[in-house]
DNA sequence: GACTGATAAATGTCAGACATATAAATGTAT
DNA sequence: ATACATTTATATGTCTGACATTTATCAGTC
């Protein structure tokens, strides 16, 4: 793990290269004390300045910590799903915008991975996890609710029905795929027919899961997408008819 | 942007965190040039050690580029699907390995995902994912493969397989959870009897594919999750037995 | 024995300097 | 006048040395 070629150039970028692979290759296993930045700068043969700018890139993807005072230093984080969510919905929000991908290719997207998660949570369904979807239906049924509230207890509904699977990999995953969609629902203005129609399917969903009919809850799950993709539709026509 | 409080640690976070909520706010476009470390450090304050540290932790998220020279600086960067993919697939790698996530809870979210992908795969197919999924199933069917090679090839024919969909989102968010697999598939060892099993597999969800077939894409991607996880099971029995 | 202070080790931060890459401005020769 | 070479300015990349701060450990005192 001590290779740096002459190219003096991007040294931190090689340095930090060097340390990731030998944590996913299990050289460095969690928890362990990497060495002082003095004496990777010594193995290394390079500053303590470069050393820091190599375990900021590092910490900045949640492979490491830092710890100060005397027993301190950089120790192989243990990289939990609740960190990595973050990190998740940050690169995929950034991926829809910028590459300007289309609100029906984000919307196929997160509803297919979903209608794959309703076979799973109708089965395992926890109370705790239907009463949180039950709540947030009501959430949205109430009258002065604005937009973004409404989105963002959208969101609370769908990654409680994900939750529910009882498969932290498949929560993990639906993070990006639900939250990234949170700017582009943002955009659109709800009417009350509108919110109308979404909560009577967040309603047929909730009942399906808790009556484990997996068969209705994908139903749901799709009549959801139409209803959305539609929604989007007009609102963009209409955007577009007014400019 | 600039707000920084008088808590003097984890200043190179906190600007990082500036930085990047005005990336994600839209307030710095794509492309766009950040000011100079040295007009930075003035601007928080601090010095361009840390200003630099900060730039680093972008750096290791995708977030910037940076260039030297004359009209160089601090960039933001355009994010692509591809350049998403690696960091996917290292956090979703460690993610599994680190939090013990059992075989079958990860073979579960993958095939769950996958069988998501079939009907739109099952449609748009192009004679080019196509070809590659053929092509993998020849090389996986030559003799002298070894098991790596052929896991690394069964890798390429699922990544066909989502990549047919047409849907780079799902692409993306596939890329993790088909390639964070397979060091828990290196740990088996394949008879050339599993090896039949799961090529007579592949085989069948490449004729549903081309066919346009979506249900029995589903049912082999189902047929070959149950195929996968026995044959997981009987690896590890095996190795506890031995033990 | 419990509390207090000194000590040491490590990260966090700073200042100033030099090295290097790169584009633009300048100068020179054909 | 154009093409090429040189200089210059600007920015990142790196180094050195220093000080500040946090924190565990050890020594000392009541």
């Amino acid at each position: 793990m001590k290779i740096d070629p002459d190219n003096p150039a991007d040294l931190s970028a090689q340095i930090a290269k060097a340390i990731r692979d030998a944590i996913v290759a299990g050289d460095l296993i969690v928890h362990q004390r990497l060495p002082s930045e003095a004496e990777l700068a010594d193995q290394f043969d390079v500053s303590r300045p470069t050393v820091r700018e190599a375990l900021k890139r590092l910490a900045a993807q949640s492979l490491i910590r830092t710890q100060r005072g005397a027993t301190g230093g950089a120790f192989v984080n243990h990289l939990r799903f609740e960190e990595a969510y973050d990190q998740q919905i940050t690169t995929s929000t950034l991926l829809l915008s910028m590459n300007a991908v289309s609100f029906d290719t984000a919307c196929e997207a997160r509803f297919a991975l979903e209608r794959a998660c309703a076979p799973l949570a109708a089965v395992r369904r926890s109370p705790d996890h239907l009463a949180t979807m039950r709540a947030e239906i009501h959430r949205q049924s109430q009258p002065g609710l604005s937009d973004e509230a409404f989105c963002a207890s959208d969101v609370t509904f769908h990654r409680a029905l994900v939750d529910a699977t009882g498969n932290p990999v498949l929560s993990y995953q639906l993070a990006g795929a639900v939250e990234a969609m949170q700017p582009l629902m943002n955009m659109i203005t709800f009417t009350a027919r509108d919110r109308s129609a979404i909560i009577d399917l967040h309603q047929k969903i909730a009942d399906a899961i808790e009556a484990h009919d997996e068969r209705n809850a994908a139903d749901g799950l799709h009549a959801l997408e139409v209803e959305t993709r539609t929604l989007a539709q007009s609102v963009m026509t209409a955007r577009a008819a007014r400019s």
